[in-house]
RNA sequence: GGCCCGUUCGUCUAGCGGUUAGGACGCCAGAUUUUCAUUCUGGUAGCAGGGGUUCGAUUCCCCUACGGGCUACCA
């Protein structure tokens, strides 16, 4: 069993936590030049240069885990919760673990569980214990441990934290709709209680032939009565709630499965969780885990809390949803997904091109940061940088430009080589077969006006193929009546070029234009129409060298064909 | 409606009683470029409002407004 000490000394005041099971030792008095250690078996201390006896803190070693619940697929704040639930972990060289929460089987979807996991494999947070991925705490799917929250719902009864309830769905629902006609919300809790039907109001004599008998039955938490819960958010600072204005959650259901509330805390105390890092959504809902934690003789040992702020929609009203991103154009999903239901497809960032370092370092960034001006972080510099205490507390919102900002980063960063063999699977596709020196040249030349891989093949095409047609505002400014004439004298000089590179295309173009004194903006940019079918475009001697000679001047020829003034 | 949380440029944010309120995205302008883009330089724009506390409030307290979350036998 836990046990601990609180004790002060020299002005300090130390909890000291420590389990036989997990022990680090870890100096929190960073000030004191003290070199010399005592060690005793449970306790660890020293004594400073001022001959003062300091503890060091002892705590369990860090666990925390990411429990989505397999409803669909995972949100990009669901990833970003993951992800610092992750940071926080390795930070603190403690364990991530995976538990999936399914408590709920009529909103269970297949694929999801999977799409989680393949989710944050992508992303790079690979958790120490879970659903696939195994540990000594398993199993990790609620589902799978149905057969031990009962138990812990009996004990709760015992105690009097709990009481069975009885009263049908349809007596609620009807409860409810009563009170709405009122204007008013009916409340299963401390002040209604005593007037439904439950283990309260019942005889025992009847609560018995109602078991016996197999009437459904739920298992409500007994609130206690107008009493403060307060409790220190690492994020969010002291946050308190009165329990007169809580209700009598369900922990228990009927179908015989715990509610999310009781599956929580028991597992996460079984797990030996040491802190819940979990979204706002969950705030409400922390008086009744921190009061559930206590009902069941676990205060000593319950974890510590942190609510993340949420991810809002980019404009308008609320928090990110599926909608937006298909209505704005981005993904709010870390890979592409299909809807078994409806086969509806919903983009995912992978799939749109994103590179994980850049999804990961965006989702870092909302929410977080750094305390300087650092905007680009490895996963390592994350780890290295991240406290919860730098987490913002209002929500944040999505804004895709900056997300897309971050990718062209992260793809500048990757050489020329690198994004070309990501380029020839899209070249593939177009029926496009190059020689991989070509590509390579080619992406070197492009890579720069890229935001995604899919960019290269917009910005690139022309050195494969020749234009179709030809910018008719382009024309309207720089195709003059004497500009066919002028290209056909070009041609002539790209033919005697006969080491077909760059340098020397431009040399003896350059020589040429000079003793003709012809602008070069005058036929620069006819050429370029002609080769790339518009004004924009890398230098256009490259693209004479890598689209070659013949071809240099076949597109020339065309071009002149097919503009007529 | 009730409870809880929040509020600095359009957006993400720094700031933790005294600052010319800083950075980034976006946008605009200039430079570079034979074009387009890149790049570089510069610019635009903010403390929700009202009361306190204080010599002094963006910063601390209260109220209001606004935004968000929760209010299921869903998580």
């Amino acid at each position: 069993m836990p046990y601990y000490f609180v004790l002060g000394i020299s002005g300090y005041r130390f909890r000291i936590i420590t389990s036989f099971r997990n022990i680090f030792f870890e100096c929190r008095i960073k000030a004191c030049p003290c070199k010399i250690w005592i060690s005793h078996p449970v306790v660890n201390y020293y004594i400073c240069s001022g001959n003062h006896i300091h503890f060091t803190e002892m705590e369990k070693k860090v666990r925390v885990r990411f429990a989505p619940s397999p409803t669909g697929p995972l949100h990009m704040g669901g990833v970003r919760t993951a992800l610092f639930n992750y940071l926080f972990a390795r930070k603190h060289g403690g364990d991530f673990l995976l538990r999936i929460e399914d408590t709920d089987q009529n909103r269970y979807v297949p694929g999801a569980e999977e799409y989680i996991i393949e989710s944050l494999k992508w992303c790079g947070l690979v958790p120490d214990e879970g659903v696939g991925f195994g540990g000594p705490f398993g199993p990790y799917r609620q589902s799978e441990r149905k057969a031990i929250y009962r138990q812990y719902a009996d004990q709760l009864i015992a105690n009097g934290n709990a009481y069975y309830a009885f009263d049908s769905a349809e007596e609620l629902d009807r409860l409810r709709r009563e009170a709405e006609e009122k204007q008013q919300v009916f409340s299963y809790d401390q002040h209604t209680r005593l007037g439904l039907k439950n283990s309260l109001t019942l005889s025992s004599e009847e609560i018995n032939r109602r078991i016996a008998n197999g009437d459904p039955y739920v298992i409500r938490f007994k609130m206690p009565e107008n009493t403060d819960v307060t409790e220190t958010d690492l994020i969010r600072g002291s946050v308190t709630f009165n329990t007169a204005q809580l209700d009598d959650k369900v922990l228990f259901k009927s179908d015989g499965m715990p509610t999310y509330h009781l599956a929580n805390v028991v597992d996460d105390h079984l797990m030996q969780i040491t802190h819940v890092i979990r979204g706002e959504e969950w705030l409400s809902s922390m008086p009744l885990h921190i009061l559930l934690y206590q009902a069941l003789g676990w205060d000593e040992t319950r974890p510590r809390f942190a609510h993340l702020p949420l991810i809002l929609k980019p404009t308008g009203k609320g928090k990110l949803s599926k909608r937006d991103g298909d209505k704005m154009g981005f993904p709010v999903f870390p890979l592409l997904w299909t809807d078994p239901e409806t086969g509806e497809v919903s983009r995912g960032y992978r799939e749109d091109g994103y590179f994980p370092e850049a999804f990961i370092n965006l989702l870092a960034l909302l929410g977080w940061n750094a305390g300087n001006d650092q905007e680009f972080f490895s996963m390592d510099e994350l780890i290295e940088h991240f406290s919860l205490d730098r987490v913002v507390k209002s929500g944040a919102r999505f804004d895709p430009e900056k997300a897309k900002w971050f990718n062209r980063h992260y793809l500048q960063q990757k050489t020329a080589p690198e994004l070309a063999v990501l380029f020839l699977p899209i070249l593939n596709e177009k029926g496009i077969l190059a020689p991989v020196e070509k590509v390579v040249r080619v992406v070197g030349l492009v890579k720069d006006r890229c935001e995604f891989v899919a960019d290269l093949w917009g910005q690139s095409n022309y050195f494969f193929t020749a234009p179709e047609s030809y910018d008719e505002t382009t024309i309207r400014k720089k195709w003059k009546d004497d500009t066919s004439e002028k290209l056909q004298a070009i041609i002539e000089v790209f033919k005697s070029v006969s080491d077909w590179q760059a340098a020397n295309i431009k040399e003896r173009f350059s020589a040429f234009m000079n003793e003709k004194e012809w602008g070069f903006g005058v036929v620069m940019v006819p050429i370029r129409l002609a080769l790339v079918g518009n004004s924009s475009g890398a230098d256009l001697f490259d693209i004479c060298e890598l689209i070659g000679k013949d071809e240099t001047i076949a597109r020339i020829r065309k071009a002149i064909v097919a503009i007529r003034v």
